[in-house]
DNA sequence: GTCTATAGCTAGATAGAC
DNA sequence: GTCTATCTAGCTATAGAC
């Protein structure tokens, strides 16, 4: 567990991504991530040492992934606001729909599992942060309201997570309500200078 | 599965509470609901066929509790609405945290357990109804603006939902800018009749 | 209805050859 | 580094006595 080449590192943690999304971590076993990758079974166990190690890395292989896709994103705050949120809120055949239903199980595990809280807070910390960052641009420019950027972040984030599960994984018919939902509390942060 | 006494029923569905809340439903065994149980072990497996039943058991014995604290709930729409949000949005240390982390994690393995679906989705849409049934009141009363009932009910439960997993489950230190979050947002819910 | 005991299975992790 | 084979623990569900 201390030097895998990146290339290991990149083959197992997409292999544990694809068998997550399939199966979901309570299903998940070392056979089903072999399933998915090049190599055997025991070839996993010659980088990491127990699954939750190889889960661990997968969300820090993710957590890298997901920064660079909303640091990407460009325009006016506004405009990085809705996209950031369009790349969050997901609907069920959204071909991240069973990652994010995954990492969703990882946290509920949190309270439980030492090896995943470390890599589980370094994800939505970021996430948490690049919102945040949007939101303040926003304050400072005068394009939003001068709402506490990162309660607005916080709340906002909350919202898309929790999407993930009675929209994404119950498939609870509030596809519709759920984005009017989050597009209009960003409306409702627009400054009004009518 | 077909006539179990309200008795038993309450008494097994509190036993899986309690050891849901304190172990999760990964390392849920059917050993350790019965150490929540006044009788033995083998003794659950006289009243349901699958521990996923009991599961689905609490879960609509849930539904029911939790749909009389939210109707007990009087007042105005605002502290209607507030209140219900209180009685949402958890912090690590209250005493249902487990509890709420382990719907979580039911919620997560909706794709995959056909068994959890329909209690879920009863849950869900009970909690839902509720929320919306309080906004339309508050539009149609001229307290809330012209929103959509539906649509602000649901990103009000999916920030509530998603605030069980960073801030409850993580730990994450956010409490004051989710509750600030979401008191904002019922601010910007009232009708500025100024 | 409730118990003790256990069958039967599955999964994580390792041994040891190559 | 990678493989096949397997050990071992722990779990669900049932059998059968009372």
């Amino acid at each position: 567990m201390a030097d895998i080449s990146p290339d290991a590192r990149a083959e197992i943690a997409d292999a544990v991504r694809d068998a997550l999304a399939e199966h979901g971590y309570e299903r998940l076993t070392t056979a089903k991530i072999a399933e998915h990758y090049a190599k055997s079974e025991a070839g996993l166990y010659y980088y990491y040492d127990t699954k939750d190690e190889m889960i661990a890395a997968f969300l820090e292989h993710t957590a890298g992934q997901l920064g660079e896709e909303l640091a990407a994103i460009d325009g006016g705050p506004e405009q990085q606001l809705r996209a950031a949120c369009d790349h969050l809120f997901l609907s069920p055949d959204d071909e991240d729909a069973g990652v994010h239903v995954a990492i969703m199980e990882l946290l509920s595990h949190a309270p439980h599992n030492e090896t995943l809280r470390e890599p589980l807070l370094g994800l939505e910390s970021a996430t948490l942060e690049l919102f945040a960052g949007i939101v303040r641009q926003g304050v400072d420019s005068g394009v939003f309201r001068d709402v506490d950027p990162r309660a607005s972040a916080a709340f906002l984030l909350a919202a898309a997570d929790g999407s993930t599960g009675f929209h994404v994984a119950l498939e609870m018919d509030v596809g519709a309500d759920i984005e009017r939902g989050w597009s209009g509390y960003i409306d409702s942060l627009l400054a009004d200078d009518a």
